[in-house]
DNA sequence: TTCGTCTGTTTACAAGTGTAATTACTCTGC
DNA sequence: GCAGAGTAATTACACTTGTAAACAGACGAA
C-alpha cells in the first residue's frame, strides 16, 4: 500500500544507490551497506556514512541504535519513490500523460514485443 | 527519426526548461527566449544568458550570428532527449524493463481508463 | 565623436553532490 | 588502566546548478 512519505528532498544518484540496499534488506549498519555497494562503486565506508548521513538528514532513513553503532532503516519506501520520480519524468517529459510515454518507449524501441505482451496482460488485468 | 546525438552531458531542470522554448520554435536570440520563460520562472536576462551558453558548452544548442547576436537553436532534439531520461529512469527504477514501469503507474493510479484504452491501441498498432 | 543600449563573456556566490580524511568517542582485550 | 579497533560526527574540497551582476565590445542617435 506504501503510505505517503512527504519528504520533499530529491535524492541524488549516490543516495539511491545506498537505499536499494536498504530496501532490499533493512535494518543494516553503515558497515553491511558498505559491504553491498562499497566494491560494486569502488566507494570508501566513509562515503557510505556520509550519504547515509546526508539521507537521515533528508528523512529518507531512520536510525535506531543497536549498541554502539546504528541500524538504518528506510523510512521513504521503494514504491512512493518510484512513483514520483515516474510522476516528475511523465510531467516534465510528457505533459503529465502516461500514454505518451508509452507510445515513446514504442517509438524508441525500447519495448520488446515480450514486454508488450506483458503490459497487455497487464492492462486487462486492471480492467477486469 | 530524431538522429543519435551524442552529448553525454547531462542537462539540468533549468536548462531543460531553456531547451523546450527551443524546440517549441527556432531559431530565436536569447531575449525571445527571455519572454518566453522570464516571467513564469522569475528569471532575469541574465540567467537565460548563462543558461544557453552552458547549454552551448554541453552541445545541446548550436549558435548562428544574427547581426551581433546569436540566433540559438537545438542541437540535441527533444525525442532523442525524451528517450534518454525515460531509459535512465526505466534503468534506475525498473531493471531495465519497461513493463514494470506502466505495472507501477497502473498500480499508482497514475493511469486513467482512458489512459489505459489510449496505451492499449497504441500496443496494438505497434504489433500490426 | 561620444553616449547609451544591446549583446555575449566573465566572474560570483550559495546550495547540493561525489568523494573522502580527520576527529572524537567508546568498547574490549590485555 | 590503556591501546587498538570500530563507530559516528565534523570538516574538506572540487564540481554542478541556480541565479545573477559586472564587464566589454559594437552599433545607432545626437
Amino acid at each position: 500500500m506504501s503510505s505517503k512519505n512527504e519528504t520533499g528532498e530529491r535524492i541524488s544518484e549516490a543516495e539511491y544507490a545506498v537505499m536499494e540496499v536498504l530496501w532490499d534488506k533493512a535494518p543494516r549498519t553503515a558497515a553491511e551497506v558498505c559491504d553491498e555497494v562499497c566494491e560494486q562503486r569502488d566507494w570508501s565506508i566513509a562515503t557510505v556514512k556520509t550519504l547515509l548521513s546526508r539521507l537521515v538528514a533528508k528523512n529518507a532513513l531512520a536510525t535506531e541504535p543497536d549498541g554502539r553503532r546504528f541500524l538504518y532503516r528506510p523510512l521513504l519506501e521503494r514504491g512512493d519513490y518510484s512513483t514520483r520520480e515516474s510522476r516528475r519524468l511523465v510531467d516534465r517529459l510528457f505533459g503529465g500523460r502516461a500514454a505518451p510515454l508509452v507510445a515513446h518507449l514504442a517509438e524508441a524501441e525500447a519495448l520488446t514485443s515480450d514486454d508488450i505482451a506483458e503490459i497487455e496482460k497487464l492492462l486487462k488485468e486492471i480492467k477486469g
